[in-house]
RNA sequence: GUGGGCGUAGCUCAGCUGGUAGAGCACUCGGUUGUGGUCCGAGAUGUCGCGGGUUCGAGCCCCGUCGCUCACCCCA
């Protein structure tokens, strides 16, 4: 009986070898200077009671209102895939009290995320983000800081062709401030039915709008950065003089529109260049409320999340992944069951010494070994047999140029470090 | 959810106005005895996405369906 051929389910992110390597080694390199800034692991479950996101995310938001995957668990409680990270952060903060000590609280997350969208270039239906937050206080320095840490991460990767947008969506004053004179405009514009509905929603999504006609329209609207408040403006500024300190370059762009509604002031967004319509590599802010309608005390903190699976296309996109960056130190060729009994324990030590070595298996002949260890993109290649058991000594083979140097098999990590 | 493009070996694709499949790469083995990358030879691999229709006959035509992809929307 045939079987039907199974595949994974539409539009998720996958990684397999060789390119897991590559995905392993950016999302590690978007974490590491979130670690070397002190901020702590935040391993939360990947679903979540529906609430959470309704009330965190907004009912407003597309995420919430149509993006979310949810269903009833077998008790009936109404459950949802994780569709962001920060409202699941800001719910654990609060139940193990994390916020009754010292302040601000400084973590991060790696994992998961699901959205229920047509997939598309970079978009996928499951997919990998990275997010930091700190919890508790709110100084401008900590949003230099946060922006920083994102920034850090894509020049180590070797990033180049991405840019930082920043603005503030003020306090609530503010936003009141000015949406009572953006629906005003909004009113006198000629939009269509869709347009109209979803300025109802948000009235500032409207500024995101690709189609040039609504852009065109939008040109003259108000914009909430002349309607800050003399604190949220003094505040974005001391952001914006932290981050020349730090020599990071952005570019203010008050047109800029967040798709969760918890953000407040700062808010921020990393774009890449080669990457067609899905650009938003990373993204984030602050958020005042969102601890308190969670249920928490009315603290303010600063996050973002990054695209690990766009950046990875973004990396590759610019070529910055090198080609042997994952290969191995050594790759040993035993000939015979006794060569290849001292092949494993002799691969165990050199790893013991921090060498990544691989074995050739199944009793290949030679020349197809040989093969295997080239292909493996390994350093180093020795052949293991009856001639170097009973002498001691071994032929290690540099691949690049295959160059033979005469080792003692005791001394081959050695050899490995000095040769290399 | 809306619209465009595409679905032929693991990958990239070719396949003339319909006559039941090919190339390159990759893979395996070999080119005499224990050393890869070049070269040469041999070999393995496909329900031509799936279902139906037209036809003596369909990978090529028609309908449907699923999937992939790009854009809108949305966002990481």
């Amino acid at each position: 009986m045939k079987r039907e051929q199974l595949h994974a389910p539409k539009g998720v992110s996958e990684y397999v070898p060789p390119r897991s390597a590559s995905f392993e080694w950016i999302r590690d390199h978007l974490i590491a200077p979130a670690k070397a800034a002190g901020y702590q692991l935040m391993e939360l479950p990947v679903f979540e009671d529906t609430n959470l996101f309704s009330r965190g995310v907004g009912e407003s938001t597309d995420v919430v209102s149509k993006e979310m995957y949810t269903f009833e668990d077998r008790g009936g409680r109404s459950i949802t895939l994780r569709p962001e990270g920060t409202a699941g952060v800001m719910r654990a903060v609060i139940e193990h009290s994390l916020d009754r000590g010292q302040l601000p609280v400084k973590v991060f997350y790696s994992g998961a995320f699901f959205r229920a969208e047509r997939p598309q270039a970079g978009r996928y239906r499951q997919f990998y983000q990275v997010g930091v937050e700190s919890i508790g206080l709110d100084d401008p320095a900590i949003d230099a800081e946060i922006i920083a840490l994102a920034d850090t991460a894509f020049k180590n990767i070797g990033l180049k062709k991405y840019r930082l947008e920043i603005t503030s969506l003020g306090d609530a004053q503010s936003r009141a401030a000015h949406k009572v004179d953006l629906v005003k405009f909004l009113k006198s514009l000629d939009l269509d039915e869709a347009t109209q509905s979803r300025a109802e929603i948000n009235p500032l999504r409207l500024f995101d709008d690709k189609r040039e006609e609504v852009r065109s329209k939008m040109a003259a609207a108000p914009l909430l950065m002349d309607y800050l408040s003399a604190a949220s403006r003094e505040n974005f500024a001391q952001v914006c003089s932290y981050l020349d300190a730090l020599g990071i370059t952005y570019t203010l762009n008050p047109r800029m529109v967040r798709g969760l509604d918890y953000y407040t002031g700062t808010t921020f967004e990393f774009i890449h260049d080669d990457l067609g319509a899905q650009s938003g590599i990373g993204g984030g802010g602050r958020y005042d409320g969102l601890m308190e309608t969670l249920g928490g005390a009315d603290l303010s903190g600063i996050g973002f999340g990054l695209g690990v699976d766009r950046i990875l296309l973004a990396a590759e996109a610019e070529g910055v992944l090198l080609e042997n960056q994952f290969a191995s130190d050594l790759f040993i060729i035993p000939l015979g069951q006794i060569a290849k009994e001292r092949a494993l324990s002799l691969a165990q030590d050199l790893r013991q010494d921090g060498f990544k070595v691989e074995i050739a298996f199944g009793d290949r002949a030679l020349k197809g070994a040989m093969k295997a260890a080239d292909k493996s993109g390994s350093a180093f290649a020795v052949v293991l047999g009856e001639t170097e058991l009973s002498s001691g000594s071994i032929e290690l083979k540099r691949m690049k140029d295959g160059e033979l140097s005469s080792v003692k098999i005791s001394e081959l990590g050695k050899a490995l470090s000095a040769h290399a």
